[in-house]
DNA sequence: GTCTATAAATCGATAGAC
DNA sequence: GTCTATCGATTTATAGAC
């Protein structure tokens, strides 16, 4: 138990060059798969470097899967009442493909952390998450029942906008593949067309 | 290099269980996670035993994946001409959607392989796999430009559906948690209904 | 704070008895 | 074919010099 004091600026920017390298080595590799020597690589500093500001490799990984699940959910947050239920709603689709196209790593370590059942999450997404969840679907329903975009099951609107935005990340490997080298320029061109249609004819009255 | 020997019965059903105790393991902890102790642990024999009948961990990995992979595309291998477009598309993503119900722990696999990188599919992924999606989505496109369906991106199509039908499987950790243990029972009948609704607005001409 | 060297644990694979 | 025992490689974490 050291006793606390402060963080100086130089231990922030240590602690991010690191948390920078092992998003990228755990979206890459899985917790088990990554290595601290690959973390310390990517840092550029030693492996025992790397223990020294962490901990542990446990402690790296938990650190920087919490402090990401705020920004991850931040775009479902701003969703609220609005004028236009129907817009509301596609920007909060786009919102989410944006983050795949921009944050394709955060998007990959949290796939595989739900995928491997949770075990650092499980508390917070039958918690905070579903709150958060159970609450903008209620915000959805009302727009249903008045009428204001079509009549569907809110809580699975959500999870289709989860998984087709996420789809683009998480598989972007097969995506591509299937797409071919001639398309992946334009592909997130290509999917925020394709989605906004899709959604603008499934959800409007 | 032993000479080629007739295989018996039971060897054929010890590989079988311990491919079966192989996916399991494969889909909860991924290929680096998945311990050979584990794995003959839940088939019931010794580390060396299972390594006896596949060689090495990898090879029970590959062999699982390669052998899955066709049951997997079955169902898009299914999709052809029909007196009914969108039935058929129906009848596909509903196929998708039961294998997700009935075959989470292939879907898992397929996914963790894919989110690292599909380092033992690329090949298939951009060979047989491109192929194989190129003539379903043209065939998908006459059905658009004919005017049978909405006029559609059959590509993003075809990924909204893996997509969406997948996340159950995949994310079920989450989708549980999100929507709690009294909708646990009749999730799939859910979202199947949803999923058809939702289909069905997108793609009617 | 930062490093090299190394301890300690885990895990895939093999040796060899039966 | 099947097992116990163990090797050897990998990897996390620590000790200790600077």
């Amino acid at each position: 138990m050291t006793s606390p004091r402060k963080v100086t600026r130089i231990q922030r920017e240590k602690r991010e060059v690191i948390l920078a390298a092992a998003l990228e080595a755990f979206a890459e590799d899985g917790l088990r798969g990554a290595t601290l020597e690959k973390i310390a690589d990517k840092a550029g500093m030693s492996k025992p470097h790397v223990v020294y500001y962490f901990g542990s490799k446990d402690a790296i990984y938990t650190d920087l899967l919490q402090s990401l699940l705020e920004v991850w959910v931040q775009p479902l947050r701003d969703l609220s009442e609005d004028a236009d239920p129907l817009a509301a709603i596609l920007t909060y689709m786009r919102r989410k493909l944006r983050m795949s196209q921009e944050m394709p790593r955060e998007s990959k370590m949290f796939a595989t952390e739900i995928l491997h059942g949770a075990p650092r999450m499980r508390q917070q997404l039958s918690g905070d998450l579903k709150s958060l969840v159970d609450e903008k679907a209620a915000l959805i329903a009302r727009w249903s029942a008045e009428g204001k975009i079509a009549k569907i099951d809110p809580h699975h609107l959500i999870f289709s906008i989860w998984a087709m935005t996420q789809h683009y990340a998480d598989f972007d490997i097969q995506v591509e593949a299937v797409l071919g080298d001639d398309r992946k320029a334009g592909l997130y061109d290509e999917a925020d067309a394709f989605l906004t249609e899709f959604f603008v004819r499934a959800l409007r009255p």
